[in-house]
DNA sequence: TGATCAATGTTATTTTTTTAACAAAAAACT
DNA sequence: AGTTTTTTGTTAAAAAAATAACATTGATCA
């Protein structure tokens, strides 16, 4: 129906926003590969526990008109929401520290075609180093800055024990990193001009404990 | 200074305030291990990115009062804390699907002394059914109903591949638990007496290209 | 001792996020 | 043809969360 292309201001578009397209795409991709064509609002909504009215909201605010009583476009849609969250040129990412997490974020990415590509791995185990992991060559940390450098690689995922954490994060910094994505149950900082976002399971694990205690006493 | 138990609705705490609260009790157990014995609002703030009014109103709301020009006794708040998150008689969790992820969560958790505690993990996978992995017996998926009955445990952890989301959540709704932690990218339904929280790695990992690209199109 | 300072605790305000309300319009039905 | 239904798009209201404002108070210092 409507695929021009809209003043949207993405600057402003709230994160929560970002958060929920990323899922919409998601779940689009599925039932693209099924071969559904339209989608409604509320089956959106239905996958992801959310109202069809946040749905509506977050397609208005890029800009994404639908076909009354028809739904949306699955294809059109998943196409917009990657002009609007993906950079078209794509962006490299690298793990720093290879461990159980650093391999599994691998393979959770693996096969998701994207803009997104890991392309390199660090760690310092020397037996890592040099090998190519689910796909991924695992350098030396020391290699970090010509590497970043050479690669332009501009998101670093952290996934080493805490105690590494401030000075990766420095590191990573250092070597011109513009995001952060923290795994590591330790906070760091970063001058303001990287963004970082930081998520720890181990908040996630006792969150849902206070809440199933909750419901234990009521 | 402060110590009377204060008549807090732990029904009404914000859900950002739970997590906050984890949070701090981690940052503050450093503290203690330090052998530091009280602590400003202003330097919790600083470690978790947060503004120090955000602190106080947080410990406002589980009652707990500071030393005026000392700030917050260390010991007595990681205690108080862990009575409002914590369960007394502690909770056990099971992780289900024992690859990178799950063995990654495992070794986040080893150590934590905490009234959580992971007790059985789950696969399908023959070579690892039987054998005790970074502590914890991984048993087969057939036997979960039966072993989450005879330990009462409570949450579940999901780190299966995507295509077994549903199923898993299914079988451990009818098993009995009461949380549920899914770290696959699909979204599950539980019944609404069962708590669930999720999590998308990939999804944050996109909020951060987004935010990168944002910055580089400035 | 009186003034200043540095911290807490709480209320008020603002911002962000979600939910509700409802108008509009295409399709379906009678 | 006209009425009803169903779905979108948007504005309005409510709820949740963060921030600001400020009163209070004990320590410090001139």
């Amino acid at each position: 129906m409507n695929k021009d292309s809209k003043p949207v201001s993405l600057k402003h578009l709230p994160h929560k926003t970002i958060e929920r397209l990323s899922q919409y795409r998601r779940a689009l991709l599925i039932c693209f590969e099924k071969g559904q064509t339209h989608i409604y609002s509320h089956e959106i909504a239905k996958i992801q526990h959310i109202t069809a009215v946040q749905v509506r909201r977050d397609l208005m605010l890029i800009g994404y008109s639908g076909t009354l009583r028809k739904g949306y476009n699955v294809k059109d849609l998943i196409e917009l929401i990657g002009q609007i969250i993906d950079d078209d040129k794509g962006i490299k990412v690298a793990i720093v520290g290879m461990g159980n997490l650093g391999r599994a974020l691998i393979n959770y990415f693996a096969g998701k075609r994207s803009k997104l590509s890991i392309v390199a791995g660090f760690d310092t185990n020397p037996d890592k180093i040099g090998n190519v992991m689910s796909g991924v060559p695992c350098y030396s940390a020391e290699e970090m800055n010509e590497i970043i450098a050479r690669e332009n690689i501009q998101i670093g995922i952290m996934t080493v024990p805490a105690d590494f954490a401030v000075d990766v994060a420095n590191n990573l910094v250092n070597a011109g990193i513009k995001g952060i994505l923290n795994y590591t149950p330790k906070p760091v900082n970063v001058p303001k001009d990287v963004y970082l976002e930081e998520y720890d399971m181990i908040t996630s694990l006792e969150k849902v404990a206070f809440f199933v205690k909750m419901k234990n006493t009521d």
